[in-house]
DNA sequence: TTATCAATTTCAGAAGAATTGAAGTGGGCG
DNA sequence: CGCCCACTTCAATTCTTCTGAAATTGATAA
């Protein structure tokens, strides 16, 4: 059986024109260099020097130094991208997250991350969470970055941070002077306005307050909109309104537990690809400690 | 260092979806390629299974199995051309010979060479013998069909048979009616018509006969021509009227010096090809047999 | 959950292939 | 004509790969 080692010897051989040289450029002996050479003549079929000095080829040579050569470069390149893509550094990645955190969070973070990757292939889907889980399940998103869910499904959820949620109102609001968290009690006579993340809250008095709302937004940029226009006020996870608006405040909730957990989403029994393996690792590493300055400051 | 044989077991198991098939498809025990499947992974750097059940690929995996495949397919083609290339069933064959043995005899010479070699390319260029040996010292043909020389240059001559002149006159002239082979005294009335052949013959009583003549035409055709029209008679080898011409008459001569030598012209100290080698080797068995035949009829 | 079974892995020894250093061969140059 | 250098050959050694038995693992059924 003809091994690629063999034609990598010869192609040496054929380069150097003896040999001593091309034996010591593979790290062989002379007499090592030789017998393989014997040995490809053999299982090939005929001389491929013209004399026993190799410093000239028959066109058998010719032929198998062309052909070798192209068949060493080519192992050589794919195994370099195995290589690559096993450590990461090739590689196609797609993300579904959640807009706060695509907004607020995965800039950076991406950037960081590429920047020892620069030939890794990102796709970045900002969506609700429902749609996040069901893009992983889907496969379609190799990691997903949403808010915990209740429902397994095929999809493990791995949290990343908590985000407490905040009472957004117009900055002229009553409330504004209030010189302590908002309780819910405060909102009995607030028009509120609900919104996708609000729902979450599991807390019975905020349940309450929600179930008389009459206007629902799902969009954070009309929601805002709406607080400034002053057709009422909502609950908001503090980085979703991160990087303050104009003319609107955000005020601490009394209820401690009116908060969001937010991690990482992923396809349960199927691996992840090495791209997605060293992403996951560094988001789980980075993202807390990103987000943990951001709401602090 | 990955080798290509690795690979192969790897597409093996990851075809046969698990080691067992895949080692017996191989030819080895389940151990065997479980270490080699090991020792690849560690090798490229991550997985190449979800699980240890070899049924399927991680995202790494179905990559190696891609690059693998073609790095297969692609060696084992080398590997299959460069073999066919030694054994002559493949390759160029360049060879330059005079007119008479391109028409008289190389057809059913290549004709049946080629019958077991139907891939090799072959050109075939009809000139003198000057040129041959020419053509064969440059490289421009492999191997050449020509009368000998005495210069031997960097070419080495090889004889494959002798060709005995013959004299061609109109079939009604009085040479004809000759009861015995031609002597050169009879020619001392004749009009000789020179040709490029005829010039060889070194008997001193042809080159006074020759030293008179006033036409010299070197292509056959019009010499035949010039013969038929009557301008005169001429001095050919054998061969070279081979398949008698309507209205002219071959006659024999008496001197039996009066022949030719053709022979192989090949390179000195440069070796040929593989199709040249079998091709020279079946021109030595093959032609002094077939000429015998047709110069005897 | 535990028992069972087959596939896979691990291990140590065996077989095989490649390598080495020394001795032998042969072609080219003074 | 003989020396010299490069290459080849040879036998011993080393390194790799393979095997068969035992241990482990994971799936399936009780």
């Amino acid at each position: 059986m003809i091994k690629l080692e063999a034609l990598r010897v010869f192609v040496t051989v054929a380069e150097s024109g003896n040999i001593k040289d091309a034996a010591d450029a593979v790290g062989r002996t002379a007499s090592a260099v030789s017998m393989t050479l014997k040995q490809l003549e053999d299982e090939i079929g005929g001389p491929l020097f013209q004399t026993d000095r190799k410093n000239s080829l028959t066109a058998l040579g010719n032929l198998m130094l062309d052909l070798g050569r192209e068949q060493i470069r080519s192992f050589d390149k794919s195994v370099s991208i195995m290589r690559a893509f096993a450590h990461s550094r090739i590689g196609s990645l797609s993300i579904a997250s959640v807009p706060s955190v695509a907004t607020n969070v995965l800039p950076p973070i991406l950037q960081r991350f590429l920047e020892t990757r620069p030939q890794v292939q990102v796709e970045l889907f900002d969506i609700d969470s429902a749609q996040v889980r069901r893009m992983v399940e889907s496969g379609v998103a190799d990691i997903g970055i949403a808010g915990e869910s209740r429902a397994g499904g095929g999809v493990e959820f791995t949290p990343l941070f908590s985000d407490r949620f905040k009472l957004l109102c117009k900055d002229n609001h009553d409330l504004c002077r209030l010189d302590r968290p908002v309780a819910w009690s405060d909102l009995n006579a607030a028009t509120l306005i609900r919104n996708g993340a609000s729902d979450r809250i599991e807390a019975e008095d905020y349940r309450q307050l929600s179930a008389r709302s009459l206007i629902t937004v799902y969009n954070v940029t009309s929601l805002v909109a709406m607080v400034k226009a002053g057709l009422g006020l909502t609950i908001l996870p503090s980085l979703t309104m991160h990087g303050a608006h104009e003319g609107v405040a955000a005020l601490d909730l009394a209820d401690a537990s009116a908060s969001r957990q937010v991690g990482l989403v992923e396809r349960r029994d199927v691996p992840p690809s090495p791209v997605a393996a060293a992403f996951r690792a560094f988001a789980l590493k980075e993202i807390p400690a990103l987000v943990a300055g951001q709401l602090g400051s």
